[in-house]
DNA sequence: ATACATGCAAATCTTTTGCAATCAA
DNA sequence: TTGATTGCAAAAGATTTGCATGTAT
């Protein structure tokens, strides 16, 4: 079963490997194996916990902002929405993090609360229970 | 010129748009505006600072991991590469964040650190000064 | 004239989906 | 047999690029 190749390739994987990466490392040793499979298992794989997925807004779509001051975001996981957190921008993040990680200069930093807007609340609320995609 | 249109756009704009929905919203005045012009404005307003893009890891790339509880991570914005940063997972975030945004409520967040990579620096210095792209 | 900005269409890139074939219980 | 899994190709969605035209200096 291809799932348990796609699971033990991630586990394998130093890093953190896109779907391609992961892809090109099992078809190496299974050539006729296909993408669309490994997009499928990777999905299913971090849904069900399995494996971790990093990924922030992973819709693949940029979003701008009239704000070019430093804040933070809260990412609706059911609509896509983003709004401010107004919590302040806080620099000591760096100083923590900086001797953590010898060899990564850090710049900036961002941070993104996943969660639920109002509006997809109030949806809930009405509609009843509803599966949460994603 | 379209690049004031799009910065108009956007600053009137109170949420956090998409190309898509810029493009939307100008195009209802401006019918010809094209699609490719908004990308590349907005893309060249946020280059200047002077708007705001939000965006973590915005390639459009899922990446996964073979880590399953949560850690933050640092984005190297000269290669791409994702590492692990060995910050402990905050759980007071939520509790700080949360009497903040009412109606939003909030499930988990995410840190990310942005910086160059010790590959990359170690580039940096043998080929003096390089363009940073991005 | 020279460099920059735009529209359009085509190309790219990642991810998803429909469908028929295959495998497993 | 019935349902889950797969490969393949096509589709979808966001973004970028080539190119010819148009605009400004």
């Amino acid at each position: 079963m291809q799932k348990e190749l796609t699971y033990d390739a991630v586990m394998s994987y130093s890093g953190h490997p896109s779907a391609d990466d992961i892809y090109q490392m099992i078809s190496k040793e299974h050539s006729s194996i296909s993408k669309a499979t490994i997009y499928r298992n990777l999905s299913i794989l971090s849904d069900e916990g399995k494996i971790g997925r990093v990924e922030s807004f992973a819709n693949g779509e940029v979003h701008y902002d009239h704000r070019t001051d430093k804040h933070y975001h809260g990412h609706c996981r059911k609509c896509g929405r983003v709004v401010d957190i107004d919590l302040s921008y806080d620099n000591d993040f760096v100083a923590k993090a900086l001797p953590m990680e010898d060899g990564f200069s850090i710049t900036s930093h961002e941070l993104i609360f996943e969660g639920i807007c109002r509006d997809c609340r109030e949806k809930e609320k009405k509609n009843g229970t509803e599966g949460i995609k994603n």
